[in-house]
DNA sequence: TTTTTTATCGAAATCGATTTCGAAATAGTT
DNA sequence: AACTATTTCGAAATCGATTTCGATAAAAAA
């Protein structure tokens, strides 16, 4: 069963393809009953034009690329459903790639869906990448590029972040707040913004305090998972310093940190505080439940979708790549790990 | 910056566009020189073909598509993640879409994706669905179809699962010899199979092992989830029915149940086993520890994709569709809440 | 009636790659 | 030397829609 092509429609109601199509792409130039009877004969027929066709003409592909470092992972995963949400009802599709945090990996893809002319790609960088050619690129084939999560600031594009120094100034002030004086900081490495931000809230809330900061509370992450938490927390136990709170990159550090001190009978909450960071969905189900920040991933999502919308309205009158930060709300969910 | 064409490649390297295409496409009469000359060059400046062009003329796409009933959810996150795996090496593009749990939206995604011309639908079912004529027209356009997790029997096609019912059959054995007489089982809805097929393997191993079945230790979670779990418990505690064990559908209604337990002190595992279903990563972290089934969804995505590149030999050889379900093995993982 | 507008349509060019087919050059065979 | 076979290449047709531009007829204006 072959598939029916614009001609076949043209040639069943005695017409040429060319009305047929501007029929099918509101042109002016077409009799109201012609165009009435072309469009109930595409309807009866369930007539979709070849995609391939139309937007190698077109040079609009109606799809769009997003590249994640990784996907195993709730808080990508809400974005991933954010942007579906608002996506499907627009008639994009989306095309899913991961770069499993290797420069390489992020290139290539990225040369792949310009080759692939995708509308637009939304990124969030892996924590190597130090180079940006590839995102100028994007932008000089006139795509739109949408960066969120990881950023880079010196590229002219929107991005969308979640307020990571708000956040961790509130869940580190929070700590304070119930009694702490000698709070931990696992950190994440030192390339991506959000590890950076996250550590500058922890210091500025030390710092509106008066609680003097000391460079040996802090540890740093590389991974940020179970195994890097709970090494620090190793290493926290046997340097022998004095803490009574914790403040984590990610919530996967905390629930590291969480089974090392139970396995020194060290409580949670009892002796130590705890916050993490993401609202995992696992931080409600352990115990003791884990405090942490909610990134509200899934208007992140919607916001990634939207904000290309707006871009490609700018694009179209001429206008260059829009450039500001949109930083999303966050909200700190205090549960039992923090609660005295 | 314009992006560069076959034809730009050809002039700069004092070629014809066929010459350069032909070395792009392994075609045999070029010669060694020209080629390497050829790919030396496209590898420098970085050319990737324009996709819409290429696939309008082979009618390959290179991109696949698939649609799941949800997305916020550890198995299909780990079933993407897979086929991602696989795809990615072989320069697929992958769509993803969720039909959201409904019949109209899965159709709906289905012929859009059909007028996109994917190479292949990958496709979960939706436990609504009832009417199967959207998958028969992917078939009759030349599309490959891979059914997985929520299939079809009648539609032929490829099909992937997990081998449910034995799975569930361990889970329930497994039950039984540690004790348990009066063993509760949650099942899911009486539409999709995968639910069909769980409370079959309970049944099974009841009969083998000479106990009794009593319906009235079956209770229905339609949604199999958290609520469902939690609510089923409460009309056991309230039916006043004798258990010592529950075999659950899912984890989230195994989670749940567990919650309601707790309510009323009913300790896990002292008083009752629980064994749930999928792994979810959640039950490694909650209090007791669950013991559960995993179903290896990686290796389920992978094993999709190459269903798929088999399918497309098979077509290419005039063959008619495969029609072979894969049983993938499972893994029945005991932790706290059902070790004595 | 003649001229000018306006409405409606279609032939042909176009998007950028792939593929067919024939030409030219070279190698190999009697 | 004459002829055939093999290599290597490129001109042109093709995929299926969109868009430009000119043709025709009908309506309006002169």
């Amino acid at each position: 069963m072959e598939k029916l092509k614009l001609f076949d429609i043209a040639k069943a109601l005695g017409l040429s393809k060319t009305t047929v199509s501007k029929v099918l792409n509101n042109y002016s130039d077409v009799n109201q009953f012609t165009r009435i009877k072309v469009l109930n004969y595409v309807k009866k027929v369930g007539f979709e034009p070849n995609r391939q066709a139309s937007s190698l003409r077109k040079k609009e592909t109606k799809t769009i690329a997003i590249i994640l470092p990784e996907i195993n992972h709730d808080f990508y995963n809400s974005i991933q459903e954010g942007i579906l949400s608002v996506s499907q009802k627009n008639d994009y599709n989306l095309c899913v790639a991961i770069s499993n945090e290797s420069y390489e990996t992020e290139k290539k893809l990225v040369y792949q869906f310009l080759g692939r002319n995708v509308d637009a790609i939304f990124l969030s960088l892996c924590n190597e990448t130090k180079n940006f050619d590839h995102l100028k690129a994007i932008q000089e084939q006139g795509k739109v590029l949408v960066m969120f999560d990881k950023i880079e600031k010196t590229i002219n594009c929107p991005k969308i972040i979640v307020d990571d120094r708000k956040a961790s100034f509130l869940a580190t002030e929070h700590l304070i707040k119930n009694g702490c004086n000698n709070i931990l900081h696992f950190r994440g490495g030192f390339q991506p913004q959000i590890s950076i931000d996250r550590y500058l809230g922890y210091r500025d809330a030390l710092n509106k305090y008066g609680i003097p900061f000391d460079k040996e509370k802090v540890f740093v992450c590389e991974t940020a998972d179970e195994n890097n938490g709970f090494f620090a927390a190793k290493k926290v136990f046997k340097s022998g310093i004095k803490f009574d709170g914790l403040f984590a990159v990610t919530d996967y550090a905390a629930i590291g940190a969480i089974q090392f001190f139970k396995s020194k009978k060290i409580r949670v909450p009892n002796d130590v505080l705890v916050v993490g960071f993401s609202n995992w969905k696992v931080t409600r189900f352990t115990s003791p439940t884990i405090s942490t920040v909610d990134q509200s991933a899934f208007l992140m999502g919607e916001n990634i979708f939207n904000t290309f919308l707006e871009e490609k309205l700018l694009k179209s009158q001429g206008d260059p790549p829009g450039n500001k930060i949109l930083k999303l709300p966050t909200k700190l969910i205090i549960r039992e790990s923090s609660k005295i």
